[in-house]
DNA sequence: TCATCTAGGTGCAATATACACATAGCGACA
DNA sequence: TGTCGCTATGTGTATATTGCACCTAGATGA
């Protein structure tokens, strides 16, 4: 069990010593199953499948295991059940779809990424409200303060 | 709340037999990271109030502690910058305000949101026009699934 | 036969997170 | 005065998740 700490081989490139690499941002967790859901919502499909549609949505690349440890894992939870599919040619495929349960967890996270989703609009609105309103002078984005709110009278 | 969350087991409690609790969303990682940083464009703010900030906005419970190294690690990466508030009575707050890269790193981020915001629309968008697909696990309409005649087929 | 694409997977190191617990200032109050 | 409770930030640690290297295997074509 060695707890090093000083690797410098990470994930989120941020700890080499003093400046980095402005952390990418990445696409997993709940993002991506949220979006494994989705699409299995409209249509039955296979891991690489997904892989592909994930990565045809623009969106920034990942680890195909990632994506397949993350289909078992949402079948042991009863979200997605599978089969394997062996009809066309080529190496088998395990096939997607999605469950009651799959479909009622999808519904959850849609309620909840509505409220995050206000989270970031309060960010946006803040930019189109006070914040960048320099329309004849730069000086907003260099001596921007912020209403301090504090904890007490909120 | 009253989750009655299995204390033995870990996170996402999956992973003690067969079949169990349906993996509540959580809102972890990048979700945290972007939700912390657009509080953070509106106006400066510490630990202890983002967390309870995020409470009010609806979103699950998390952890506190969670909030307080993401915090610290985005300080690392040069997203926030920090000072210590001794001005008010109470212990000492840390105050954390978003940087230049941190408002870089946002708009990176909501780009990337918007093409997955996408992801869950086409999920709604076939629920609306009630074309859904049978869910019998069978690719009963098979042709749909991707088009993809390879080569032997085409 | 070999290279290449498809399709899914394992092993492991590194990172991330939840829970328990620690530290410390301050106000209330018995 | 002691201590309880709230604020505010943090550490230790066990477990979960992830990315990378690598593996198995069918089909295809040069």
């Amino acid at each position: 069990m060695e707890k090093e700490q000083t690797k410098s081989t990470g994930r989120r490139g941020a700890a080499n010593g003093g400046h980095e690499e402005p952390m990418q941002p990445r696409l997993t967790g709940d993002l991506l199953t949220s979006s494994l859901l989705a699409f299995l919502r409209r249509w039955n499909a296979y891991g690489y499948q997904l892989v592909q549609e994930l990565a045809n949505a623009g969106l920034p690349k990942f680890d195909s295991t990632t994506v397949y440890r993350t289909l078992r894992q949402l079948e042991r939870a009863g979200l997605v059940s599978s089969f394997w599919d062996t009809s066309e040619s080529g190496p088998a495929r395990r096939m997607y779809s999605l469950t009651k349960a799959g479909e009622a967890f999808l519904d959850l996270w849609l309620d909840l990424f509505g409220r995050y989703q206000k989270i970031l609009h309060s960010a946006l609105d803040s930019l189109d409200n006070s914040d960048r309103k320099p329309k004849n002078g730069t000086a907003a984005s260099g001596e921007r303060q912020r209403s301090r709110k504090r904890g007490r009278d909120a």
